[in-house]
DNA sequence: TAATTATGACGAC
DNA sequence: TCGTCCTAATTAC
C-alpha cells in the first residue's frame, strides 16, 4: 500500500538490480502470461517512477506499467544490491511492516531480521517470506536456499535475473505500453517533486488548486492534481498546514497552497530516504529517534481517531471523504 | 476459521 | 455515491 515515496524506492531497487540485465519473465499465477511472454528474454534498460506508478523499459521499446494499488507489492529475493541511501536492506516493497518501514521480513546471513544497512552500497543477500520447509542457512547465508525461490501465493509477474528475483503480486495495474502510451499516462498525472522541477511543479499545483471549488482534502488525493500523495500523507499534510479538509481549493490562500507543495517536496524526500512516512519531522533528535522506532509515534493525526490531538488535546475526528478515512483535528484545522 | 482491514482507482448510476 | 477489482496480514471468534 504505497504512496509515492515507496514507488520511488522500488524504482531505485529496479535500477540497481534489474536494469542492465536480461530477465526471465513469467506469470506463475497466469493472469499476465501474455505480457510475461513478451518480456521474457529481454533486457531491462531503464526505469521511471512517477507518482504511484512505475514504468520499466525493456529493449525494443516495450514498457511495463505497474500500479500497486492498495495491496500490491514487489518481493525481492536472492542477491539484492541495496542502495546506501535506502536505509534498509529491502525485500518486500510496497507494504509496511509493524515497525512502519516499507520492508518486511528480511533475513540476513544470520537468519534474523535485518533492517539496517549503513554505509556504502553493498550486496545483501535477502530472503523474504521463509517458509517452514526452508532448511538451515549456510555460513554464507542463503547458499542452501532454493533457486529460483519457490512461488508463494498469487504472483502476477516474476522477473528473474541470474541472481535476483522480483515477484509482483496484487497490483491494480500491470500492463505493457508503447512509448506513446507511457507518455500519455504520465501527461495526465499532476506534478511529482522528484520528476518535475520543484518550481514548475509548484506553479502547476498552485494554479490548479486555486481554480477549483473541490475540497482541498480531495484535491490532495487527486493524482491529476499532484502525484504520489495518498491517504496518510493527505491527512498529515492538512494537519501540518492547520487546514480544514473541507476548505474549497480556491478559498485556500495562495501562500498556503504553495506551502502545501513545498511540504510535499520535503516529506517525499524524507520518505524516499527513510522508507517511512515520517511526517513529524520537526522534532528534536530524541523525539525523532522515538518516532522512527515506533509506528504509533510517527503521525499527527493519521490513524488516531478519538485520541487527543498532540497539539491541543481535542479528540481527533474520523470521517469518510470519498470513501476513504480522513483523520483531522477540528480545533487545530479550522 | 472467518471477518476485517489496508498507504487506490475506476466505472456505472 | 456505490460497487468492484487486486491480495495477504491481522484480529476476532
Amino acid at each position: 500500500m504505497p504512496e509515492g515515496h515507496s514507488v520511488h524506492r522500488i524504482a531505485r531497487q529496479f535500477d540497481r538490480n534489474i536494469v542492465g540485465r536480461t530477465v526471465a519473465a513469467s506469470s506463475p499465477q497466469g493472469r499476465f502470461a501474455e505480457g510475461a511472454a513478451v518480456l521474457d528474454g529481454r533486457e531491462a534498460v531503464a526505469v521511471r517512477a512517477v507518482g504511484k506508478q512505475m514504468f520499466l523499459n525493456f529493449e525494443g521499446d516495450v514498457w511495463l506499467r505497474v500500479h500497486l494499488g492498495m495491496y500490491g507489492a514487489w518481493d525481492f529475493a536472492g542477491e539484492v544490491l541495496a542502495d546506501a541511501t535506502i536505509a534498509s536492506a529491502n525485500g518486500r516493497m510496497g507494504h509496511t511492516n509493524q515497525r512502519g518501514t516499507d520492508v518486511d521480513r528480511i533475513f540476513d546471513a544470520a537468519g534474523e531480521n535485518s533492517l539496517t544497512s549503513i554505509g556504502a552500497p553493498r550486496r545483501t543477500r535477502v530472503r523474504v517470506r521463509m517458509s517452514e520447509q526452508t532448511t538451515g542457512l549456510g555460513d554464507d547465508g542463503l547458499d542452501e536456499a532454493e533457486w529460483p525461490p519457490p512461488v508463494v501465493g498469487q504472483v502476477r509477474l516474476r522477473l528473474l535475473t541470474d541472481v535476483t528475483c522480483a515477484d509482483l503480486r496484487g497490483p491494480t495495474a500491470c500492463q505493457l505500453q508503447t512509448p506513446d502510451e507511457v507518455q500519455a499516462t504520465i501527461a495526465k498525472l499532476g506534478p511529482d517533486p522528484l520528476v518535475d522541477e520543484p518550481a514548475a511543479g509548484e506553479e502547476r499545483f498552485t494554479s490548479v488548486v486555486r481554480r477549483k471549488p473541490t475540497p482541498i482534502g480531495l484535491l490532495l488525493m487527486d493524482q491529476n492534481v499532484v502525484s504520489g500523495i495518498g491517504n496518510v500523507y493527505r491527512a498529515e499534510m492538512l494537519f501540518r498546514a492547520r487546514l480544514n479538509p473541507h476548505a474549497p481549493g480556491r478559498d485556500v490562500p495562495e501562500e498556503t497552497v504553495r506551502e502545501l507543495w513545498r511540504d510535499w517536496v520535503r516529506l517525499l524526500a524524507i520518505g524516499v530516504e527513510t522508507g517511512q512516512m515520517m511526517t513529524m519531522d520537526d522534532l528534536d533528535a530524541e523525539a525523532w529517534r522515538r518516532a522512527m522506532a515506533h509506528r504509533d509515534d510517527r503521525h499527527w493525526v493519521y490513524h488516531r481517531a478519538g485520541l487527543p490531538c498532540r497539539v491541543c488535546g481535542t479528540a481527533i475526528v474520523l470521517e469518510e471523504m470519498a470513501a476513504r478515512k480522513l483523520y483531522w483535528c477540528p480545533n487545530c484545522q479550522r
